[in-house]
DNA sequence: GAAATGACAGACC
DNA sequence: GGGTCTGCCATTT
């Protein structure tokens, strides 16, 4: 009992992320202490079935959701993101460059 | 057991 | 800003 799955520590830092905030695959990955596994962070969001888990708030490193443009989880997303006060053009985010930079404000500078 | 697939990332042009 | 290629990992065929 070392240390939780891969799973669990995957979601945990996914519901980690603050509303009105975005993360990228790998930075959900990295934060979960799992560099490198930004696809496995894919596959666990696709096979996840919590309601409460606020996948919306992932998006690719270039900022840009996941799905294809037109998408039903595409329009889900950046509505959701908008809701929430994330600026989305075209599945364009933005705020992911500067959320970063709050990242290590807010999650803490040991990095 | 090898090849293909996928809600990806980083480097390069 | 955008397109291409390679690397990585887990699951499925």
């Amino acid at each position: 009992m070392s240390e939780p799955n891969a799973e669990t520590r995957i979601l945990h830092a996914i519901r980690a992320i603050p509303r009105g905030q975005v993360a990228g695959y790998g930075e959900v990955a990295r934060r979960a202490g799992l560099p490198g596994r930004a696809r496995l962070v894919a596959r666990i969001l696709g096979q996840n079935e919590d309601p409460d888990l606020p996948w919306h708030r992932v998006l690719r490193s270039d900022g840009r959701i996941a799905f294809p443009e037109g998408s039903r989880g595409w329009r889900e997303q950046s509505q959701r993101l908008r809701a929430e006060g994330v600026r989305v053009e075209k599945g364009r985010v933005r705020g992911l460059k500067a959320a970063r930079d709050l990242d290590e404000v807010l999650w803490g500078p040991s990095r």
